[in-house]
DNA sequence: GATGAATGAGGTTTCATTCAT
DNA sequence: GATGAATGAAACCTCATTCAT
């Protein structure tokens, strides 16, 4: 095995050692709160004992915000990705309410802990995530504003309704499974119309939905 | 003074310091969870020692779940009373929301619990708080199959949609402040536009939002 | 009893409680150190649990700092006190040595303390520290100075004879126990014998090593 | 290379990696004590990783116990080179007292660590390194008795005196730094005239001094 | 009604040390 | 020679809770 060799399996076998805490971190976190969990449980459903933990991240803290900086940015750059194709402001709003939807139905616990646990995070990290979740809401509010703009949208309250959208979305997070009432093309298609009604906008065809829903699938599993 | 007078200023007196406490608990729980809350806390911000809040109430949980339990009564008695003066199944819904918005703008810390902190009520306390918001969200249901049933609606998922409704009006407790961009009425006008929206159901006149909203407010201030 | 008869008791055990534990630290970090001795002993010392430790004392490092402070604060006001009453400046360094070799005699763990332990205080409990300890040492220089200036001393070098009798002295708490080779008076009279010397100055007679001796000790034992 | 010349470069490098880590380890220890220091802490400051200390030594309290024994040897031995050349008791005292000081002065942090961390050596290396300190205390206490036997010295306490001279002579290591207001050669010359005032003895002239100080610089220099 | 004092349980984190590579 | 990864032990400290007064 040569030095590169070993340097390769070595980074992949930190990379798989942080992978897997993130999922068992999320998972926890998901069904306790960020509070309610501890580190020795992380460590025992990790296989590890707690102090093993600390030789990976600084501490508690540091394990909430590499999950919710990771999922963020996934959601960031994904919306960017997305919209980089569409033209119509419908099309638009689509592309930002179906990556979001993709997001939270494929790792419902990772994305949820940025709206709930963020206020357990202190100073710079609580400033990061804030400054993060900002970004993400001026995409929103800009794709809303450009589209009330030329009149496709017929917006009650520009925050309001970035808000509602933003808040109704994160909801697919907490009840969708997989093999469900509902595959993941027919929930973008159902939080997609109810987008486009609470901007006053018009119906997008269903081809359309297809298409960014295998666009942002596509996207968020080659992330994972 | 009478034994009755004396147990009658007591029964006052320990509504008082009830209330007060759970002004204060909420605050707290609110802006830091209910986890990181300690019961240290909340005595210093009554001015008293935490071993006293042991003579009012049985633990920290209990604390927590009365004030789930009040919020919830209070949103599930006022959508009720709401209803129970609206036919049309638009005025219906825009009570249901009137009912919602109002209550969580006025006490948005107490009434948020509900949501975000559940998951650390136990046992018979948190089976009871999910029948609550079950028996809620079936009032929801319920009002948005009767408008679709007489084809006044046009919902596209109807457990969606009322987790949408649900979920939208809730978030106004985390930005609206009195004296703020909005009045409390635009707020209910906003947030009943959109669910109306939602539902695909026609609007309703600002008189009746007027008339909602003030009735909504009258029946929650009475309760504070 | 009456309320002033309760507190007072409180307020002898609060002392009788803070007396012992001063009494059991200063044991055991003059035995291991400060780093070294846990506050599980401590607490072991005391007969009760180490989370308790904590109803009393805000960390460690306020065990450590109350330590030091009261007895640097006895240091300082028994120099000034057994300074008062002498005027000629061989009087005046022997009334310092004998203050300084007493206490360290009477109570040599908690006297030591101030000298080996410092390091282990932080920020404004490190800053008040030094601050005592230069107050003292100012008090030593300016008989040592006043001495010289008058032509009674003949001084190498002010400061470092300074040093010099400030820690011969404090070895004393190193090898001294009561009922050893030496009595408390006759040390004493080593003492201050070996810091006349060092100051260049005559020496005092028997007479006035007893006085101050039989004052410094009235002085100390007070304060314990 | 020959086999021999290759354990010869070994041998200079892991003697060139044992300085370094004793100059390392004496300076962390000095500022912060034993206790206080981590291993990784000296690893960090060699640029290395903790794992690796393990290669070079034992456990901590060898890097401790090395550092204990090497600048007590050298005390002892200075000791017996600089007193092979005196006669007198005054300069046999001042010898003693030269050699104790630049030794102090010149690896002050080094040398300190056997009076201030002798408590957290363990079983046969604290026996060895009490040992020690007994063997040169009984060097000096020895110079003392035969200066006082042949009445050039009027010691008042034999054992007392003794202490007294090495604490204060210790002390140097505390304050003094190269190219500060006294010249190596000026400490010595104060430290001895204290110790020899202590001693009740005769003054030496400076010529002595400076060649007793020349002496111990070369002496100690070529032990590093 | 209130609280001083205590405590059991357990939390996060640190640290010296080990060992396979 | 060096280190990545892990760990046992234990440190300090927190907190909900109890109970005698």
């Amino acid at each position: 095995m040569t030095r590169l060799d070993v340097a390769a399996r070595e980074s992949v076998s930190r990379n798989v050692r942080a992978r897997e805490l993130q999922r068992v971190a999320a998972e926890l976190f998901f069904a306790k709160g960020y509070e309610a969990t501890t580190i020795r449980e992380i460590a025992e459903a990790l296989g590890i004992k707690s102090a093993s933990i600390y030789y990976h991240w600084e501490n508690k803290e540091a394990i909430l915000f590499d999950l919710v900086r990771s999922t963020m940015e996934q959601l960031i750059s994904g919306a960017r990705a997305l919209l980089e194709e569409q033209v119509h402001p419908e099309q638009r709003l689509a592309a930002l309410v179906t990556n979001h939807v993709v997001l939270h139905a494929l790792r419902p616990k990772e994305a949820i802990l940025g709206e709930t646990e963020l206020r357990s995070l202190k100073d710079e990290r609580l400033e990061s995530a804030m400054r993060m979740r900002d970004e993400y809401e001026a995409i929103v509010l800009k794709v809303l504003a450009a589209g009330a703009a030329v009149g496709k949208f017929e917006v009650v309250d520009l925050k309001l309704t970035a808000y509602s959208i933003i808040s109704q979305c994160t909801n697919v997070g907490i009840w969708y499974r997989e093999g469900g009432r509902l595959g993941l093309e027919e929930v973008v298609a159902v939080y997609t119309a109810l987008a486009l009604r609470a901007a006053g906008a018009a119906s997008v065809d269903r081809s359309t939905i297809s298409r960014l829903a295998a666009g942002a699938s596509a996207f968020h599993e080659a992330c994972a």
